[in-house]
Formats: structure tokens, sequence, C-alpha cells
DNA sequence: TGTACATCAGTGAACGCGCGTTCACTGATGTAC
DNA sequence: TGTACATCAGTGAACGCGCGTTCACTGATGTAC
């Protein structure tokens, strides 16, 4: 019998929380605040989090965890073609993914980057250095430019987030800030190309 | 007679601000402590700035112009080549100390950054501006390329100071930070560079 | 099948904390005559 | 030069707020015999 009283109160919290995550960033994640939204006692929510930080981590994890199913479902509609072709869209449609989601979803994209370790990007880093061997092995990639890449181009699109998201270029409307993605991005590829 | 009983009370509090803000960024400049370090009653604060939010956006004008400063200060240890040469040296002088100024002082940059819309920030993008023009100007860098250049430039070295100052980059030891910075000045200075 | 008991997931009240902000006030300074 | 008065920059107490966390508890569920 899985069920007692809410049913599993646990799900139900967490799925509250990356709601609040979602809405507020990593400030408005807070126990009161959870389980007032949840229908339940402060109390309740420390059968089930040790405490706030843990309850902080575990919207993190499903902030993470939402990235990577984003930038494999963009991942899967690169169509194929010649492979220093498709090796490019690949690694583009990453950097779109990124900046995608995380203006979508500002607030749970906020609290995953504040409670994260490198450790814990595993995944989504994954299919970046997957993508740029691709690139070097299609030739469309310089091998030597190859060496330190994955930090270069998760800056240019971790930088064009905070810019665009909440930062001095908030205001700019979407059809700039559309245009201003997609020179960064061609701006990444030729920094990478091989000439 | 500029004085009464603490002399010059808002210098002095805003001073104090601003040491807050360097040691733990926005959340740590609040009034009560302030007062508290200052000396005098909180109500004192209220004095010279109507609000929180008001000592936020002083501390914030502080930190812009530190970083306009240290700016300049970088700009004019670049010496005299020719015309390209220099203008590449120029523009690679403004994102390092970008960089080198935000992870220096991340409580303070952060603390700008937050309150900052993009009117306030005429004075560092404006250094960005001039610099990306002399590098068309002196042949370095591609006419074609040179549209939209600033916020591309600004992302890569933002993005940058995110994953290596707070971020998930954040225990990266200090050498193998600046290649990092290094080659990120490089790929940028490729992407814009005439072919 | 029935019963005693342990466990487990909740409740409700209370703790102490620090915050921003407001209020009525005081006492020093500057100013007009 | 002396004096009455306005102004100005402070004080100290209090407000209400929301937070994280802990405590003793209760009542439903699962389990052993």
């Amino acid at each position: 019998m899985g069920s007692y009283h809410h049913g599993n109160l646990r799900d139900a919290l967490l799925k509250e929380a990356v709601e609040l995550g979602r809405e507020g960033g990593p400030a408005a994640v807070g126990i009161r605040e959870l389980a007032r939204r949840t229908g339940v006692s402060p109390t309740a929510a420390y059968r089930h989090f040790t405490d706030r930080d843990d309850l902080l981590r575990a919207v993190a994890d499903v902030g993470i965890a939402e990235l990577e199913e984003y930038m494999l479902r963009t991942l899967r509609r690169v169509r194929r073609t010649d492979p220093a072709e498709r090796a490019r869209r690949r690694l583009r449609a990453i950097g779109q993914a990124y900046v995608e989601f995380a203006l979508e979803a500002p607030g749970l994209f906020a609290v995953a980057f504040n409670a994260v370790t490198f450790a814990d990007l595993t995944a989504p880093y994954r299919n970046l250095t997957d993508a740029l061997d691709e690139c070097v092995e299609s030739g469309f990639v310089d091998q030597d430019k190859r060496r330190g890449a994955e930090p270069i181009c998760w800056a240019g699109v971790h930088g064009f987030v905070m810019l665009h998201g909440t930062g001095p270029l908030r205001g700019a409307p979407r059809r700039e800030r559309d245009a201003d993605l997609a020179r960064l991005l061609d701006r990444i590829e030729d920094s990478l190309r091989r000439t």
C-alpha cells in the first residue's frame, strides 16, 4: 500500500517545490511556503527532506534532468546529412537547447545552476563533449581548437542566458534576442572551424 | 562645516555597504547589518537612503564605476604597435579586465550585475564598442562579423565569470582557469577575425 | 482470525532569529533679528 | 553679541513578518504470534 494520508507525500512535495523554484528561483523554495501549498504542516516536510538545503538539491536534480531531456529531444530533431554538416547542427542544437531551456524556465534553471557541482552535470556535459568530438572526426572543427572547447562553448551560451534572462539585456525584444543567439552560435562555429 | 556627529555619515554608510556587498553579494547588503557595522542606529540610514533598494543601487553604481576604472587601467597598459595588433590587444584587454574584476570582487560584481539596467552600463559598454570599431578599422576584424559583436563578446566573458566564479567550475585550479580564459579570448578573436 | 505492539507519517505549538520600516523623540547646529 | 527659533541628523523602542527548525504528541498502518 504505497498510500498514507496524502499518498506519496514526498512526490507531492517535490513536485510543488519544483513549481516554486520555477516561479521564483532558489529564494522561493522554502519549507514553510512549500508546506502551505501542499496543504500539510511544515514539520511533515522534514519526514522527507533533512533540511531546506536537501530540498533545494532535490529540485536542482529535477532541473538538470529536465535540461538533459530537453537537449536530447532537440538533438533528435537533427536530420541526417553529410557528417560535417550533421556534426555542426548537433553542436548548434545543444547550444540552442541550453539557451531555450534556461530562458523558458529561468527560476528552475537558477536553482539548478546554484546548487550544482560539476559532477552533477555529467549528462548534459557529455552531450557537448560528444558533439565536439563528432565535429572533429567529421572534419568540421580544427584539431587544435578542440582542446578546452567545452568551457568556451558553455561560457558563450551561459553568458547569453544571464544577459538576456535576468540581466541587463532582459528588456530586448524577442526578435532581437533570437537574432543575437543565432549570431552567437555562428561565431562559436567560426571560432572552432577548420580554416 | 561638513561634519556632524559622524562627519559625512552617508559616505561612511556607502563605504561600509560596498564592503558588505564585496563580502557577501546582494543578500549581505542590509540596512540593519550596515547600521551595526557603522555604529549607528538603523533609522539613521534612512536619512541617507530611501530604502534598501536605494542602498543596493548606490552600491551597484560604485561597482560599475570600479569596473570601468579597472578596464581603463588595463587598457592603458596596451603598448603601441601596428594598428591591427594594437586593436586586437585592446579588445583582449577589455575581456581580461572584465573577468579579472569579476573574479577578484565577485560579491560586488554580483550586486552591480543584479541591480543594473543596460543604461547604467554605458561607460564599460562603450569601451567594448570602441575596441571593436578599432578592430574593424585596422582590418583585424571582418566587417560582416562586426554586426552584433558586442553581446557575443560580452556573453563569452560573462559566462566564463559565472562558471568559474560561483558556478560549477569554481573548484578549478588557478592555472587551469587562466589557461581556459586565454583560450576563450583566442577563440573570440578567431570568431571575428577576417579570413 | 484476533490482538498486542512497534513503527511510521503526520499535527500543532513554540523557539529564536533577523529583517525592513515607522514612530515619537532629542539634542546639536545654523539663522534672523 | 545675544537670543529665540527652525532645521536637521541622529536615537531607541516597537511593529509585523516570515523563516527554518524542534518538540511532544497522535492516530493510522503493518506485523508477530
